[in-house]
DNA sequence: GTAATAAATTAACATATGTTAAAAAAATCA
DNA sequence: TGATTTTTTTAACATATGTTAATTTATTAC
């Protein structure tokens, strides 16, 4: 939790009234690999999870069986299954851990409740979902533009240590292409 | 103007100072079809738009002279180059008129001191934001789970009249295929 | 340490889409 | 209204990736 609270004290100054109502909103979890926090086809998502270690990634399974990667989610990010989280209805992602993990997890209704009562937190909120969304353009623009051993390419360069933690299946999942197809990138020149 | 205050009202109360605050930070454009407002290259972003009528779509050429379009914009939706306007260094999209539009006009910085001294316009502007979020979120699972045909019929259910505003190469490039391929999917039962 | 299971690679063939070019249709301009 | 330009369609061929299946490698469980 001390993490945490040096993490937001990078950008903004947290008094002790505001640590102290953030401590009793938040939960610290641990989760084992493998282990699931969101399960697709679940009622309603309330929820939302800060990594403090570890790493998880999000996905869906599309009618067909596949299995598509949505998200992977490292040391100081944000995971949740964003579009029920946000929107209605039941969750249409799974989110699960790839590796042993530690992470803080709250729910919407609180966290407004801290955004009312100390709106610097959330402007602090609002600066860092405009970088989540800067990053979702990016994502968007290079999936329209490169090909997919570049998309892997920029993969490895924005993620070094990913390799190390997912399958290569997640990997490929996420990349919009097959395993056979990462493999086959993956030993060419 | 007025359009503009309206859509606010939908979702929170302005009094008159704030009106007056908005109504000094903001220009009300007007554009011709194919007039440009952000230029691929320009040195720096500080400009959003929120579309009063018309249509307008940002782009981007990539190296082998290939367009994409990135996004489409119709009335009450905002438009800029946001990965240059939240982040740093020069526009890596243009944005252009498909029709006659009528936008309203303002900078970053302007905007953050309506913030500072409304804060409830920052949650609605926040809200806005994560409903935008919501929907890349959408377009990144659609697009690692859907074919190209999917993805048109989609579209063409999401924005039932840009059909009769946009090029069908613009609609191709933003599904992410060519414009041979649109067509060949367009004659197809 | 070994057996069982999961992940990864490889190959052959199939399919979706890209590329190139030409022709037709539609829109724009004078 | 006709000429010009732009957009769209179509066809033939090329390429990237998907599918299926088999094999190899790595990981996990006992």
């Amino acid at each position: 939790m001390q993490d945490f609270f040096k993490y937001l004290n990078k950008n903004i100054d947290i008094n002790d009234e505001a640590k102290f109502l953030i401590s009793s909103i938040i939960k610290i979890r641990e989760f084992k690999k493998g282990e699931i926090l969101i399960t697709q086809g679940q009622s309603k998502v309330t929820d939302t999870y800060f990594v403090l270690s570890g790493c998880l990634r999000s996905y869906v399974i599309c009618e067909n069986g596949k299995e598509h990667t949505v998200q992977f989610a490292i040391k100081d990010w944000w995971i949740s299954d964003y579009i029920a989280y946000y929107g209605k209805g039941e969750a249409i992602l799974t989110v699960e851990c790839l590796t042993d993990c530690i992470v803080l997890q709250s729910d919407k209704l609180s966290i407004e409740k801290v955004f009312e009562k100390f709106p610097e937190i959330e402007t602090f909120h609002r600066k860092n979902l405009e970088n989540s969304f800067v990053r979702l353009n990016k994502r968007i623009v290079n999936q329209l533009q490169l090909n997919a051993r570049d998309r892997y390419i920029n993969f490895t360069a924005d993620f070094p240590k990913m390799e190390s933690v997912a399958k290569n299946y997640h990997i490929a999942s996420y990349l919009g292409i097959t395993q056979q197809s990462l493999s086959r990138i993956r030993t060419q020149k």
